[in-house]
DNA sequence: GCTATAGGGGATAAATTTATCCCTATCCGA
DNA sequence: TCGGATAGGGATAAATTTATCCCCTATAGC
């Protein structure tokens, strides 16, 4: 994993939850864990549009952070199942609270955060 | 303004939220305004870590998503002030709980955060 | 003329995050 | 024996975000 050469700041709740939801696929993961989607194959299937690679790293610091469980089962095949911890349980009402906001505002959302890729007609009409 | 090359993905209301929430510091320029904090310099003042430049950049992605609108007074010196739109105002009980959250396990996730940084003994003990 | 105030922005570097590519290992079935 | 499924990781490139540096506007006051 990148090393980072700049602490972060740690001074109030904002800055705390940012530091473990910031990440691409994190609240993603979270969420179909909390659907019962355990192993990494099936959550790479849920979020194909992420490499397994980078899945890897997200699920190993949010293992990391305590929010989610790795159980590994010595079989062959190797099988993995992740779970939510109770302190990644906490985190799920919260999350619910981002998906509703989202879901409430898709139509304005969608225009606004699409003005940032119509810029510059340049030379068609 | 950097012209991304990906298109995101907005899918969900997750997706929806993330692409006006992420950036380092727009939720506490968002929050800031809420509380009263109206022009550059203030924000700039609640806002040490981040240079100014950083500050307008953001402020002005929250601009186009409408969630902050910007008075200019035609005085001198300048006076710019910025206020929450009505949809900006519905994200703050969001906030709100991000926060909350964050502040309720305030010790556990300043401990998890700083795992990270704190790698590596190397030669010390 | 110089400095301060208030707001802004271009160019570029640095940091950080994501994505790509490729390789390891085991067992099953065709 | 080859291919697929399962899980994982190193090395490196590309994308993206943040930070730095320096400059501009206009007016008031000394």
């Amino acid at each position: 994993m990148y090393e980072r050469k700049i602490l972060p700041n740690l001074d109030c709740g904002l800055d705390l939850i940012a530091e473990v939801l910031y990440g691409k696929w994190k609240i993603r993961l979270l969420w179909f864990i909390n659907e019962g989607h355990k192993r990494p194959s099936q959550l790479q299937r849920k979020i194909p549009d992420a490499s397994r690679r980078v899945l890897n790293i997200q699920l190993k610091e949010l293992e990391e952070q305590e929010l989610i469980s790795k159980e590994i089962f010595p079989v062959v095949p190797p099988k993995v199942e992740y779970s939510l911890t109770e302190f990644g349980k906490t985190l799920i009402p919260v999350i619910s609270v981002l998906g509703q906001w989202g879901d409430d505002h898709e139509e304005r959302l969608k225009r606004v955060i699409m003005k940032r890729y119509e810029s510059e007609p340049e030379n068609g009409n």
